[in-house]
DNA sequence: CAATTGATATGTCTTTGTTAAATGACAGAA
DNA sequence: TTCTGTCATTTAACAAAGACATATCAATTG
């Protein structure tokens, strides 16, 4: 994990990239990404708690991440925030960065994330020599967009222990998803506070809410996060079906 | 507005449809089309109240918005629903459903609604033929996700008065780009239950925090939608500094 | 060691939900 | 026209959920 200068550059393409199909950049220059605070060269990792991407920054790159985790959020002029959604391995991020003006969120490690990096400006020229990278972009926006739409029915009208119970059952299988769940159970690197900003709650009322959950068994609360146990009690208690297949036509 | 079985196809390329650049698929077939409960051959208008796309639905074919309102939501098991977000104008819709297996949500007519339709299976084709409808659908994916993101914002971290706000100040801001603001005023066509099913409150509340609204000026409610007065009150209510410009790169 | 951070616990207060009933507008029938 | 039923809105009274302030404790950090 250390890097006392000596960049190794990642060889691409990489398998655990969604775009593996396409070429990647590859950052030669400092510069060209020193503008990111935390970053290290060569391995293109950022920190935990390293803000990947800011709100109201523009963003000269986008990129998809090989693993680690790391959430998206927003928050309001005086200071409440909220986490819109998290970032797993096979994610792309900073998109919205590239076909607006800037971003409209922010970005933030959980963990050390490892990233592939793409430029902004060549987006345009991809989109011409690979058609079908712009059919998988396409489907990483859409993706998004059904996950945010759940999540807004989850905050929006479910109670608080349902909302809870929501959070993690879809962590973990979104997790399971790519490879992170280890003996059926989970390793969420989550604080309460991250909790209470994902659900619309205060820490306390979270607490007092992850408490019942443990109580069912469906978790346990350790210390820099949480352990998922039973993702079938946690799947009842939300009532939710899980998150519907969702095959890639074109990758 | 009616249609007595005779058949007026619009012209396209049409100039109000946001892939006006593109191909169009022209409806011969009423089978094409009559599918879609309450749908109208010839102008493709859907009715006041017809669910244009059903969740769980397969959806053979996109659409844009060229004139009218509608919504989007999901519910759950027990008929609780969230609104997610409204479509205006200049919008898109079942892109989901053609990128997936199936919708995940609905969408539901709040006017009469006049559209264009495009055949799922030749999205693939277009995006190998137009390369710059591929970055427009991206354009508009990630327009989509950035509203979602802003209203999980409201939902998770504002007030029930600041998020009326909000919601009206946002909608406001989103007419009035398409033309829809007359005098300074507009006309939303919603009934209270679409307010309290957008902002996850109930409908007693709703109608308080509605008429707290309407004490400071902000707006007037009327018999069956209501009237946005003064779009600034709104801004300052829900401390929000209103939709950032968003130019589309290729179109 | 002190200082800080995160989790837990408790009691009070505010916000929001629930239930029920009343009001008002409108459309159709008599 | 008047009557009547329906639907959306409004109001009220009470219950529940959740926020907030505060304190304690354990673990970490310096």
């Amino acid at each position: 994990m250390k890097n006392n200068g000596a960049s190794t550059v990642r060889q691409y393409p990489c398998e655990r990239c969604p775009l593996q199909n396409y070429p990647h950049f590859q950052p030669h220059e400092k510069d060209e990404v020193e503008f990111l605070s935390g970053f290290k060269m060569g391995e293109l990792v950022a920190d935990v708690g390293t803000t990947v991407l800011g709100e109201g920054r523009s963003s000269a790159h986008l990129f998809t991440v090989l693993s680690g985790w790391a959430f998206r959020y927003k928050t309001l002029e005086d200071g409440r925030r909220q986490i819109l959604n998290y970032v797993l391995p096979g994610d792309l991020i900073g998109l919205q960065g590239s076909l607006m003006k800037e971003m409209q969120h922010s970005v933030e490690a959980l963990s050390p994330l490892v990233m592939c990096m793409f430029q902004r400006d060549k987006l345009p020229a991809l989109f011409q020599s690979y058609p079908t990278i712009a059919y998988d972009i396409t489907w990483l926006a859409s993706r998004e967009e059904q996950m945010l739409d759940e999540i807004l029915l989850s905050v929006g009208r479910r109670s608080a222990l349902e909302r809870a119970a929501y959070l993690f059952a879809f962590i973990y299988q979104r997790a399971k998803s790519v490879g992170m769940v280890k003996n059926n159970t989970l390793m969420v690197p989550l604080r309460q506070q991250h909790v209470a900003d994902t659900l619309g709650l205060s820490i306390v009322h979270t607490n007092k809410t992850l408490k019942k959950l443990a109580a069912k068994g469906a978790l346990r609360w350790l210390d820099r996060g949480c352990e998922v146990i039973d993702h079938q009690i946690l799947l009842d208690i939300a009532k939710w079906q899980g998150l519907p297949p969702a095959p890639r036509p074109y990758i």
